[in-house]
DNA sequence: GCTTAAACGAGACGGTACGTCACGTCTTAGG
DNA sequence: CCTAAGACGTGACGTACCGTCTCGTTTAAGC
């Protein structure tokens, strides 16, 4: 894992992987069961059967176990994840919108995601390896989307994609990790014929 | 304090004024100096030269000090804080947005309300607290802004001004919270047109 | 204590008497379960009900524990502590000397005089507390007695009786330490022969 | 080394005796520069450039790599001790008590066989394979002097030599090794003179 | 001289205990 | 009764070592 490496990177030939299977699973359960501010390094090490010195070995903190326990959760369930592509991107757009809200009300996704959150604003370097694992692939696959729209003539042929992705999930995100507003349907709808208004084929 | 009647409400009239304005000072300063999340109650209370006791009678937890510590610092500094009004929606939002972006890299300002925003989003009560008290004024700001604009035709008379202040703040607020990009001058003016050509009169 | 105050000094007044006792049994239970080496502080807390730092917070090591949990056994036991004095100093010596031979063989006495004395032989400061509570007590009883003998004209008029009782302690107090011979009754008798031939009335 | 038997005793032939002196000599440069209790298994490896399992695999504890390291010590040194023999046993003995009394004050002496004294204390095998390798012969070379001069006439024809060697050495012992008393010439003097006037040839 | 089993260095591992920190509660003494 | 002070039981922290257990890598004996 490259954020590792600036920790102290022991031999990882010898990494007993077992061990790490067990520690990331723990972490998984420990989170879902008594929410991550009361995961203890402890608790993980006693679940996984391990020592904490095996912890403190790998990761630098809590929230890097937290990360990595999820990362690895992600990467095995999906293969490809794409987007639906309808040829109808507004209706595609409301659709993902709507699902990404209804994935932030699960307890099981958003746990830990908030929990990972609390940890990503007061330490850049987990910011930074949470960004490049977990939120650059899911922008990616929205980005991938958007060309798709763009190509088809959607949108404007200069459409910024990054932007775009930007203005659709933050003002979710901020509703959702602040709680500054209801997520509805609406809601969605709204922001998603807004940012369409904006990058549109005649803008 | 509203959010506070839940906690306990001791007989305030024997509230010892000087002590609260100690606790609220050392918090502040405190945070300024080493960071929120290694704030602890009882170095606030040393600071303060006050009992732990004093802090726990009247405060549920630390997040609420430090809320009340930031309101307070608002409160004092503010009369009637308005967005600058030229005529020019486009220029005010640009320069608004900027100033917000300098605001946010200012240390003094950046580590409170990371502070915050790290109980914020564990605690929901405290969320309700903080958008009732700062975010909700600072929102209300700009749809003052927003509406003269509309009322001057700048903005299509049907502008769902809510949605526009989320859009103009959400995706600014993610890159700073999450550090998820940077906050170029670049970034802001791309938001900001992209907002007006989705709200723009000919929308 | 005295040697306390070169510690820490919090202020006794509020002191918790209960967990004060509570400590000094559960460590003498536990040494004379498994044995000095094997206590730890956390079993000590553990097993008196009691904070780790309430230890930490009196006492300066684990040795100081032990030493004050022993003195305060010995204050309880003993009101005025004398030798046995028939008029007949070698015969007196000589069952002194297997008492305590035999009280060396007991569990209960040996294994925390054993355990004073491995903190005691690295810890300077340890030590002058060990000698000024426990070792100069039993020594002044045995001064006691000497003195009474040579009053009676048993021992030389100018018979040195620190010397003396060192001479008589210390061989003793040898083998069973270092267990360096067997504490046979005629190794006490020979002993105490050999110190009144060089102390008696001719000498 | 017979002690050793018990343990393992792993094909000997195969032995690295360089990795043995890298471990004797770490050790005792361990136990000089901080002091026995601090001194552990892991810095002794670490410094000998050895792994730990050689240590593991040659000795049964830390008390056994000590006791080795000084016997290679002395060993080293001594050819053939033997006390000095002026024919006054009287001079003879008060010199060689000085000589120990200063050996003893010497830190590069004192720390090591404080150390030991520190584990034989609890550890009975520790204790006879000390008293073997280490005390023994010192008593010899003591009794070797007593035994000529009880052949010179000096001591009476019935001296308990055993006795009289351990009543000389263990007041001195007591004192230095519980700190119970000053180590002085005066004491030194005293102690010959009585041990002298209780074997004396007219007792 | 080639093979092969050991001893070796290195160091990861499951553990235990360390001494410290902060928590939130409780007790004391003073105004 | 509120307050400053701070002791208390609790529990987690991150570190240090323990003694065991692989890992390749020497290395020296016996074929």
């Amino acid at each position: 894992m490259c954020a590792m490496k600036a920790h102290k990177a022991p031999n990882s030939a010898r990494r007993n992987e077992q061990s790490r299977q067990a520690i990331l699973t723990a972490t998984r359960e420990l989170i879902a069961e008594v929410g991550y501010a009361k995961v203890t390094i402890e608790a993980i090490a006693s679940r996984a059967g391990v020592g904490k010195q095996t912890i403190y070995r790998w990761w630098p903190s809590k929230g890097f176990v937290v990360l990595e326990s999820f990362v690895a959760l992600i990467e095995t369930e999906e293969g490809a994840v794409e987007l639906p592509d309808t040829g109808d991107i507004e209706a595609d757009l409301k659709l993902v919108m709507r699902e990404t809200m209804e994935e932030f009300a699960t307890p099981a996704f958003e746990a830990p995601i908030r929990a990972l959150n609390t940890e990503i604003i007061n330490d850049p370097a987990l910011a930074e390896a949470y960004n490049e694992k977990l939120a650059a692939p899911t922008d990616e696959v929205m980005r991938a989307r958007l060309r798709s729209a763009r190509h088809a003539g959607q949108l404007s042929p200069d459409a910024d994609l990054d932007l775009m992705a930007e203005m659709l999930y933050g003002p979710l995100y901020q509703r959702w990790l602040l709680r500054s507003g209801p997520l509805t349907p609406e809601f969605a709808d709204g922001l998603v014929e807004a940012v369409l208004r904006a990058f549109g084929p005649r803008a």
